[in-house]
DNA sequence: TAGGAAATTAGCCAAGTGGCTAAATCTGTC
DNA sequence: GACAGATTTAGCCACTTGGCTAATTTCCTA
């Protein structure tokens, strides 16, 4: 299990960091923890215009961390992969080690 | 636990985030699992020119995720925070969804 | 089917990232 | 102390990112 990946791998891998690595989308993807969200509710959560949300949301899916549904004018995002939460908190560590 | 983060925070886990959005720095760090090594062994590893990973390595630091000691003429560095490892597992059950 | 709201796409621009080479710094050795 | 090797810092350049506004698409409701 512990293999080494593979250089494409780690190429894949960096995508899906790269997606979390941004304080609006991880704001996003903490509120999508809690339940599915339409692209105008989390445009007021992290105070942005609509299209820069909308853009960090094609960014996030792409990735492969979030889903959509259309459903009437609206389009709801709920977070497909539940385990990057798990990230915060050893993030969290990370943080405090490094403030010594 | 679970409470909101506040701006400052998500703005800080970001960083680590952006740190280990790189491939060539995944690269370090899943060799840096292994053992301490010191800055030409990854250059040599990464492919890259030592200028080049020294910056690398010093974003990992700044993020906490790795820490460094010199000895001798050489500097070694070593993972700080093994938690970082877990990520990959969940990184690849991202990826897995997102090939559907 | 006309109007309006929600969302995405396109185009623009400032700022950041990541690579390189050259120069500077530090360490051990002769 | 001069030299050689290891590392970092500085400076340069191409490319990407992330914000905005404007334009386009889609869908609901009169």
């Amino acid at each position: 299990m512990a293999n080494k990946p593979t250089t494409a791998q780690f190429k894949a891998q960096a995508q899906v960091f790269k997606a979390l690595a941004h304080p609006g989308r991880l704001l996003m993807v903490d509120e999508l923890s809690r339940g599915e969200r339409c692209v105008c509710e989390l445009a007021e959560l992290v105070g942005s215009e609509m299209p820069t949300v909308s853009r960090h949301l094609a960014q996030l899916k792409h990735a492969g961390i979030v889903d959509d549904e259309k459903r009437g004018a609206q389009v709801f995002y709920r977070l497909v992969t539940p385990c990057v939460m798990n990230f915060f908190q050893c993030v969290a560590s990370v943080r405090e080690k490094s403030q010594r």
